[in-house]
DNA sequence: AGTCCACAGGAAGGGCAGGCGA
DNA sequence: TCGCCTGCCCTTCCTGTGGACT
């Protein structure tokens, strides 16, 4: 019985009309020859660069934008052509990219500097060497021969919220002690506030230039939607208004590209998966659909079992808006069901703050007077969505 | 204006795991 | 083997706080 379903889906799928050319051009990882209304910035990050070619060494420089406005492509892509040029007139050039948002790969000081000395060829443990002695195989890598080092960190605000800005400060200054190699720091950030938190010496250092990506807005997502589609689908297969509908709906969401983008693919397989011939806005309304549900599931998978628990807590009450002592109540509960150990109050209450981070709660410090100061606790997501979520957790986690 | 509640949230530190070097 | 280092998760202790109540 199983089989011949599955042979239908098969054979179906094989009879239904090709809808996509390539996904290629829709990937996250997609490097476009020509990048589209970014022009003014990649000819500013370009000359602030350029230096580099002379053997001489560029300003640091620090990148804003929001999510999905070019920023890490268009640095990605300048460097790559950067490269180019430095290799046909025989100069030395290193670049290393590192994203400081990659969990238990760069996101303290130690792993910063264990993935930096990785990109030089020293292999370092994970964890026991002192800082210091990275530090110092560090330096002793890069300034081994004579090269102009581009240092890329993206999502930078991540590593200095977690763990500070002294690492900045040290790799700021680590040019005084170079004698053969220089290092250019570029910080990638979409805090635009970002350098204000800085120690006013890492600030005035790292900030000699300024480049800001302004989010994109719908005709020029629509622009870039169009380029890719083209590439992306069969020809006559999208629909009047399904690039527009995506556009705008990312125009809505901070101008981001990526988001765009998404929305094209999921549509798209949504609208191959259905074995449909055509493209149109129906399949888009879907994929937005999809998109924000499988957001929050994926989130909700990987929170460690406490989070699953408040989490669980929190969907399975009736109250609306619950207080930090309420959820704390509940929570205690799920756990002596499941056999899990208790955290302490503290703990939980920094657990419900992180999950209102993630966007899944809605968390608000509020003061009821005489009866106290709490947290205003609720759901952040529909009823749709919530019920995903409990059934996600029922099924893969056994929660009851 | 002062009191009081129910927490918020910062700081310090404990305990564990993974690892290095002497 | 031991001392030391780092990251991580957590607890304990403490001070601070907004606004209803007196």
């Amino acid at each position: 019985m199983a089989q011949t379903s599955l042979q239908k889906i098969f054979s179906g799928y094989l009879k239904g009309g090709k809808l996509f050319l390539s996904k290629d051009a829709l990937a996250t990882s997609y490097d476009p020859s020509t990048i589209t209304h970014r022009d003014k910035q990649m000819d500013l990050v370009a000359s602030i660069l350029a230096p580099c070619l002379r053997n001489e060494k560029p300003s640091n420089a620090f990148v804003y934008g929001k999510t999905g406005t070019g920023k890490t492509l268009c640095v990605r892509h300048v460097i790559g052509e950067l490269a180019k040029t430095a290799k046909e007139n025989s100069v030395q050039i290193k670049t290393v990219f590192i994203n400081c948002k990659m969990k238990k790969i760069a996101d303290t000081e130690y792993r910063v500097l264990a993935q930096l000395c990785k990109e030089f060829g020293y292999d370092v443990p994970p964890t026991g060497l002192p800082t210091n002695r990275l530090y110092e195989i560090f330096y002793e890598s890069l300034d081994s021969q004579k090269q102009n080092v581009l240092l890329v960190l993206d999502e930078i605000d991540a590593l200095v919220t977690k763990v500070g800005d002294n690492i900045l400060y040290n790799l700021t200054r680590v040019n005084q002690d170079l004698e053969n190699a220089k290092l250019t720091l570029i910080g990638v950030t979409n805090d635009l506030s970002f350098s204000e938190t800085l120690d006013p010496r890492v600030k005035s250092s790292l900030n000699e230039e300024e480049i800001v990506f302004p989010p994109y807005n719908a005709l020029e997502l629509r622009d870039i939607l169009n380029e890719r589609a083209k590439l992306t689908f069969i020809a006559g297969g999208v629909k009047d208004g399904v690039i527009q509908k995506c556009a705008a709906l990312a125009a809505q969401e901070h101008g981001d590209a990526r988001r765009a983008l998404d929305l094209l693919r999921v549509a798209g397989e949504i609208a191959e998966r259905n074995g449909e011939q055509f493209l149109d806005e129906v399949h888009v309304d879907k994929a937005q659909e999809k998109i924000n549900v499988d957001r929050v599931l994926e989130t909700v998978r990987t929170q460690p079992r406490q989070s699953q628990a408040i989490l669980w807590a929190i969907a399975n009450n009736q109250n609306p808006n619950q207080t930090t002592g309420e959820t704390y109540e509940k929570y205690k509960e799920v756990c002596k069901k499941r056999g899990l150990e208790v955290l302490g109050p503290r703990r939980a209450s920094d657990l419900i703050s992180e999950l209102g981070m993630l966007g899944i709660l809605s968390v608000h410090t509020t003061s009821k007077g005489r009866h106290g100061r709490t947290k205003e606790i609720s759901l952040l997501i529909s009823k749709h969505t919530t019920e995903n979520i409990k059934e996600t957790l029922k099924k893969d986690f056994y929660f009851e």
